[in-house]
Formats: C-alpha cells, structure tokens, sequence
DNA sequence: CGGGATTGTGAGAGAACGTA
DNA sequence: TACGTTCTCTCACAATCCCG
C-alpha cells in the first residue's frame, strides 16, 4: 500500500511542468495561475490544471483574493520536501557559466522557502549561538537577550503554532540553517529594510545596508564574503 | 464591460498490454 | 520480438464564470 501512496505522491512531482511551479513557489511567494503559467512556459488553462492536481495532493494551497487567485506552498514540510528533492537534483554538476554562476549565488545566500539558507543562514545560526542569543541546552530555544536584539532590529517574535526555531539541513553546506517562525520573520523584516534583496529567484543578494544588522546577530558579513 | 481564472472537449503522444 | 490496440496523460482552444 505504501508503495503505491509514494508512486502517487511522486507521480504528482513527476511533470516538469508541475515541478517547474512548485521551484516557482518555493521562494515563498503567493503566485498568481498566470504567472505560474508563464514560468512553467504553459498555457494558462493547463497550469490552472495542474494547480488543481497540486492542491489535491495537498502540495499547494489555492488563496481567493478578488477575482484573483493564489497559489502558494501548503504547509512548511511541503516545502522541505521539495527543497530535499532539488537538493538530489542539484547534486548533478551544473553546465554551462550561467548556470554555475546561479548555483554560486544560491549557494551564497538564498530562500528556503520563507527562511534564509545557504552560507549565510549557516553564518547566522552559527552566530546567533556564539552571542548567545540562542541556545541548545533545551532543544533550540530563543534566549532574553535573543529575544532582546530581535526587538531592537524590528524582528517580531511571535508565538503561534509553529515553533520559533528549528534546525533545517542545508543542502549546499550540509549543515544546520535555522528554520521557524523567528527565521522566517527575520528574512521578512531583512527585504523590508532592504538589508537583502531578492532576485526573483530564490537567490538573495546582500545588500550594504545588511553589515550593521547582521553583526548584531553575530555574523561577520565582510569575513563572510572574503572566504 | 474587461480581465483573470476555470471548465469542457478533443487532438496528439507515449506507455502499457495482449497476441501472433 | 514485433506489432496492433487500448489507455492515460498533457496540452490548447473556446466557452463560461466571477469579480472589480
């Protein structure tokens, strides 16, 4: 029975129509059909078509807003899924310069869905417990002083039912990056102040403006690049 | 009314299967 | 093994729906 559960759920992967969206949406971004369309390079009715199949299969979630319709990635595990499954794929070399050049940058700093990872979100798991501003004593917890410097960057920490923290395995540094509510909320106050920009791809470029901020999480943003 | 999204339908391609 | 048939899947066009 489980075989065949898996050969559904990997029959749903298995277009590259299908996979190109679910690449597209794990930027974290709400995409609209047509857009998903266009990045798939397939007609507006078929993508509308395989939304429905994804949204079966419980791999995205259909947003009404208006007349417009969203679709973004159901839950975080999806996108963890997704992201181990282009980690296999990526182990192939990458041809061609443009093609080696975007795989530098996304393994620099990129999106794991709505987190930074890459070299960088290393750098600020590894920082943030070197500061001190998180611990592990008692799995992965936000200190006072975690908290504390958070406020002061305009990090809200909110708790819900996600959990703050938890560690995401990179797979370009095959190490920990955090992931959570706190991560997610970090690259979301990080674009907003325009410390990161994002490339419309899952590539983040690091902005001037990031130095100050970061070293408060206790990462060395010049060290970082130079390495 | 215009624009974006969905649904129904049929064509084409490829996989799977049965048979000689 | 080769060939023919059947089935499944993808795709795009056209009609329709829905909302601002």
């Amino acid at each position: 029975m489980e075989t065949i559960a898996l050969a559904e759920v990997a029959a749903v992967l298995a277009d590259p129509s299908r996979a190109t969206m679910c690449l597209a949406l794990l930027d974290g971004r709400a995409w609209t059909v047509g857009e998903l369309a266009k990045a798939a390079g397939i007609a507006l009715s078929t993508a509308s078509e395989h939304v429905t199949r994804l949204v079966d299969a419980g791999f995205v979630a259909r947003v009404k807003q208006g007349r417009a319709s969203y679709v973004r990635i159901a839950d975080p595990r999806v996108a963890e899924l997704i992201e181990h499954l282009a980690q296999h794929a990526e182990h192939r070399p990458p041809s061609g310069l443009t093609s080696s050049l975007r795989v530098r940058r996304l393994g620099f700093a990129r999106t794991c869905y709505d987190h930074l990872a890459g070299v960088l979100g290393v750098a600020v798991r590894d920082g943030m417990l070197a500061t001190g501003l998180v611990a592990t004593a008692d799995g992965l917890t936000l200190t006072g002083r975690g908290r504390e410097v958070l406020a002061e960057l305009g990090v809200p920490v909110a708790a819900g039912r996600r959990p703050l923290l938890r560690d995401c395995l990179d797979w370009t540094e095959r190490r920990d990056h955090l992931a959570g509510a706190v991560p997610a909320a970090l690259l979301d106050r990080a674009v907003e102040a325009g410390w990161v920009g994002r490339d419309g791809h899952r590539a983040v470029k690091v902005l001037p403006a990031a130095a100050k901020p970061f070293a408060a999480l206790g990462v060395d943003l010049d060290a970082l690049s130079g390495s």
